[in-house]
DNA sequence: CCCATTTTGTTCTCGCGTTCACAAACTCCT
DNA sequence: AGGAGTTTGTGAACGCGAGAACAAAATGGG
């Protein structure tokens, strides 16, 4: 069971690494866009919102893909890294819940570009099966099994109302689908070996409105004990 | 500069749990929605999708809100935290870029029920620009200053193609903007005590496919060393 | 050919976050 | 009233990730 390749040995890329090498990729391919063939570990930190010991360290689990004295060839690294998270390869992706945020879900353009293709929209809400959105025609909820068979796909998208998320996921699980993203802001519960990710636009907001009023509430305490200590502006 | 309030004396609520607070704030209302009027930690917990030590450790950093013995004021408790977030006052908020994304997030209901009122929508696209999304108008970006005034926006949402992203935090920062969330997959730059938190569909996909991957290459090693040690199924 | 310079890859240290484990505090039953 | 049973709040141990600092390796100039 715990048998691996030889290939595989020391790869145990820490969770945090992974969730920046997605951002090291983007880094890479706008500085190849802009003609650029070679990067130091600067630069491509600064370019992709990092410092730069982190940068290395992270890429130092990859693998030995730079030179010393001279930095990273671009399109190289660029590709390692795209192999590492798989984006070289075809992932195909279906995505239930055809709302507001499905809608745009569906015509995001970067998904295509970096290897994920939708291949079916679906919702339980008949009015809206049979539309088409982003080329795709809308089909209904029941055909899910059809379409994660025919096509064989891994990763599903939940963009559904919160209510009908973990109804979602769990026809999902039952299914074989084992990587989930969910957007409805609910808490799915998911059997092991199955990976769940959230997004949530209302808690990011939250997040923000927090520290917001932090500063606020920084800001008017100073204010008061100027006053109450007879300092102030004249 | 440094001087506090009293009242604000022991708070430093870690990171981690500030962003976990929005998750039991919404475990606590569908609990609420369901009549329940008081709870465990362990309860919570498994609303939240947590488990309770962690719970119970990030409601203490708020203060003494439960009973022991007993467990927790459902309702008493959310109005706790929703303080201690801010969501119980009102969020001003504009969106910047009625794409696809932006059509989605100026429908979003979640926001309004939260506290977040979106109070413009702007686009630099003059073609976009007086259409009515969700009940709003969308007005032109250079009205972005005039509208931050008289609202007092302090939070405003990117949803821009990439190559706006910065120029759109510039702006909004230049006119005193603190809090930017950001849906744009691009890094932005701020100062200092400008908080920007960032929202990417496509990272959180690639996120996924690298341990998709990983589970197939997992699958493919074991398997290719059954084949070679010549054991496997009849 | 050797040395100065640059830049990577890695080691070490520190701090934060998670989890365990338990004392304190409350309720309920006898 | 007292003890058994619950459940919170927190002290302590542990592990992971961030960042500083440095050794190793490559280049280029004299």
């Amino acid at each position: 069971m715990t048998t691996r390749s030889s290939t595989d040995a020391a790869r145990v890329i820490p969770e945090a690494t992974v969730a920046r090498l997605p951002v090291y990729l983007r880094a890479l391919t706008a500085l190849a866009d802009n003609g650029i063939r070679t990067c130091s570990s600067e630069d491509l930190a600064t370019a992709a919102g990092v410092n730069s010991a982190k940068l290395r360290k992270d890429l130092s689990y990859l693998g030995s893909y730079g030179t010393r004295g001279v930095g990273y060839d671009v399109d190289y690294l660029r590709y390692q890294i795209a192999r590492e998270i798989g984006v070289t390869q075809d992932w195909p992706v279906v995505i239930v819940g055809i709302g507001n945020l499905g809608h745009a879900l569906a015509n995001y353009s970067g998904f295509r570009s970096r290897g994920f293709r939708v291949v079916a929209l679906l919702d339980a809400d008949e009015s809206v099966v049979g539309q088409s959105v982003a080329g795709v025609v809308v089909r209904p909820f029941r055909d899910l099994e059809e379409i994660v068979r025919e096509h064989d796909v891994a990763i599903g998208v939940i963009a559904t109302p919160a209510v009908a998320a973990q109804d979602v996921a769990d026809r999902m699980v039952a299914i074989g689908i084992t990587s989930i993203l969910n957007f409805a802001p609910a808490v799915v519960a998911v059997p092991e070996g199955v990976d769940v990710r959230k997004v949530d636009l209302s808690i990011e907001l939250q997040i923000l409105a927090y520290h917001e009023q932090r500063k606020a509430n920084g800001a008017d305490a100073a204010a008061a004990v100027a006053v109450e200590t007879g300092g102030g502006a004249a």
